[in-house]
DNA sequence: AGTGGTACTCGGTACTACTTAGTACCAAGA
DNA sequence: TCTTGGTACTAAGTAGTACCGAGTACCACT
C-alpha cells in the first residue's frame, strides 16, 4: 500500500516508541520491523530522524553498544517521559480513529 | 482533545470529501459539522484551505448560490474522480488503522 | 580489492494543517 | 446611523513531519 505518507504524519512517531517500549532495540531493526508490519514504504531515513527528535525532546535513553555484523549500534529505551508521550499517543489515536468511524457511519 | 494537529494530516481531507459525499454543502457548514463531530479545533481556514485544493484538483464540482443570512455561498459535490478519491481514503485508513492495531497487540 | 549487508548522519524537499489578516454580506440593537 | 455579531470566503505565510539523497563507516566474504 502507497500513497500513505499524509496519513503516517504524526502516528508513525508514536509507532517507533511503542516499538521502543516492547523492547531496548535500534534504528536498522526498528525499521525492519515496521516493514514487516505492513509499513512497507518507510525507509531508514524516516526512522532514524524520528529517533533524533524523540532523543531531542529527552523521551529516550539512548546506549551505544557495539555490533558483531557492522557498525556500533545506539539502542532505544523509553524513560518516564517516553511512556507518558506513549499513552498521550494512544489516548489520541483513539479519539481520533473514534471520531472517523463516527463520521463514515453516521450516514450524514 | 488537542494536539491532534499532526495526526490529522491526509485524513482531514478525506473526512471532508465524506462530508461532501454525504450532501452537497459549503465550507461554514462543513466546519461546523467537524467540530460537532468532535474535530473541535479544526478551525474555518483549514477547511477553505481543503477545499481549494479539492476544486484544484478536480475533485468537486462546484456552485455558487446565495445565501439568506449572509455572503455567497460556494457548494461543493462530489464527481466522479471524487468518489474514486474518497474510496482511496477509505481503503488507506482501513490499512493503516488495521496496522497499527495489530502493532498495538502484538506485544512482544 | 571489491561487493553486500549493516548502521548512522545531515541537508534539503514536499505536503498539510494551522495562523493571521483581510474582504464582504446581512440583521438586529444602541 | 453606527456598531456589533454571525455568516462566508480568500490569501500569504508558518511549523511540523515524512521522505529523499548523498555521504560516512564498520564488518565478512570472495
Amino acid at each position: 500500500m502507497d500513497g500513505l505518507t499524509e496519513m503516517l504524519k504524526g502516528t508513525l512517531e508514536g509507532c517507533v516508541l511503542e516499538i521502543i517500549g516492547n523492547e531496548e532495540t535500534y534504528g536498522y531493526a526498528i525499521t525492519r520491523r515496521l516493514n514487516e508490519l505492513g509499513f512497507t514504504d518507510v525507509i531508514e531515513g524516516t526512522v532514524y530522524t524520528i529517533l533524533l527528535r524523540l532523543e531531542k525532546n529527552g523521551l529516550v535513553q539512548v546506549t551505544k553498544r557495539p555490533s558483531e555484523v557492522g557498525p556500533p549500534r545506539k539502542f532505544y529505551a523509553l524513560n518516564d517521559a517516553g511512556r507518558q508521550e506513549l499513552a498521550t499517543f494512544w489516548a489520541k489515536w483513539d479519539y481520533l480513529s473514534s471520531r472517523i468511524n463516527q463520521l463514515r457511519e453516521g450516514g450524514r
